[in-house]
DNA sequence: CGAAGATTTCAGAAATTACTGAAATCCGCT
DNA sequence: AGCGGATTTCAGTAATTTCTGAAATCTTCG
């Protein structure tokens, strides 16, 4: 597939900031490829299309299946697999948190709680570090369980929330927030 | 300054963490341990309890106090220099986003719409793909603008916001996300 | 079953990124 | 001005990551 200027601008700067954000600078830019593309292309011509060797293109699909935002696409009359991209940038975003949530958040939610431990009965930590694990983990948590709920809502709804922005600040109650800890824990 | 073992556990995860987002694993370890540390440090400390050459330090702090989330503080008979890191965590949280949006968010606004009028203009770029870049374009304007009114709310509304999770949703008036504009394509 | 084509794997090469140590610069003090 | 310590810079090296091409494997169809 030719790519035309436009296109091509898109391509590598989706790369550069793919690379940017941990995400291999060849993944990035066949996810932009696919994303553009008007049909479903086959590795090959990713491979030709990008000047990238073919088992890159095979590693890097491999890798975008995995995160959900490429699937293959039969084709009749022709063998070979073709890809096309997930085209709604909602569900694209969403499958991005929910992935990176998963594969980063968790673990460290999870570390947090032994690094509390191991502090709470060690004797030696200063109280002051102690406060921070504890303070961070509780902070964590508590965005951790927001996003949980907020994911679930169906997605008109996000999308109306998104248009009323700064307006929704109305509906908290007065005196919110004056706690500790910033609410929403277990 | 010795390291607790919770501690190193908590620094080394943090080095790794940093690293899948694209930061460099030293200045996410030099981060984590200024947070954790219960008084300010100097460079070299720094460098000693970490393991790692004092000209690393001093580049990996000269990145973190553009990122504003550490500063010099002076001591008081020690001319020194030491270095503390923001304890706040919606402050950090803040900060780092604001920061990569400038960074990262904002230049691929720029880059849309220049893609986007090349593409107008050009005469060969598939009907599709120009949806796509202007479909893109338009959602990720959305989400920028209410994160501008977002951000700009003080700091207890956002919590009070945060507490109500998913329940906020019964403020969102009927029929809102049906006009085209802050999705996805159709 | 076996040939042709498609796909994946993986060891090594290439490219990129991170780190170091030596030298240069800066700074406060006398 | 000039000394001593603190800090920064940067060229070269080391480590890591990415990419490639050849070989192995899988798949489909006659």
């Amino acid at each position: 597939m030719r790519l035309t200027p436009a296109m091509e601008r898109y391509v590598l700067h989706w790369g550069e900031m793919g690379a940017r954000w941990g995400v291999n600078r060849s993944v990035a830019q066949i996810h932009a490829l696919l994303y553009l593309a008007p049909h479903p292309l086959t590795a090959e011509e990713i491979a030709d299309t990008l000047a990238i060797a073919r088992s890159n293109v095979s590693m890097s699909l491999k890798e975008l299946l995995g995160w959900g935002l490429v699937r293959r696409t039969p084709v009749k009359g022709d063998r070979r697999d073709h890809f096309e991209a997930l085209r709604d940038n909602w569900e694209i975003l969403t499958r991005i948190v929910e992935e990176r949530k998963k594969r980063e958040i968790d673990p460290t939610l999870s570390i947090l709680r032994a690094c509390a431990m191991e502090a709470a009965s060690d004797g030696q930590t200063a109280r002051e570090t102690k406060e921070r694990i504890g303070g961070l983990l509780e902070f964590l948590e508590t965005l951790s369980g927001w996003y949980d709920q907020v994911k679930g809502l169906p997605k008109p709804v996000l999308v109306g929330l998104m248009k009323m922005g700064g307006r929704i600040a109305r509906f908290v109650p007065r005196g919110a927030g004056k706690r500790r800890g910033a609410g929403g824990e277990r």
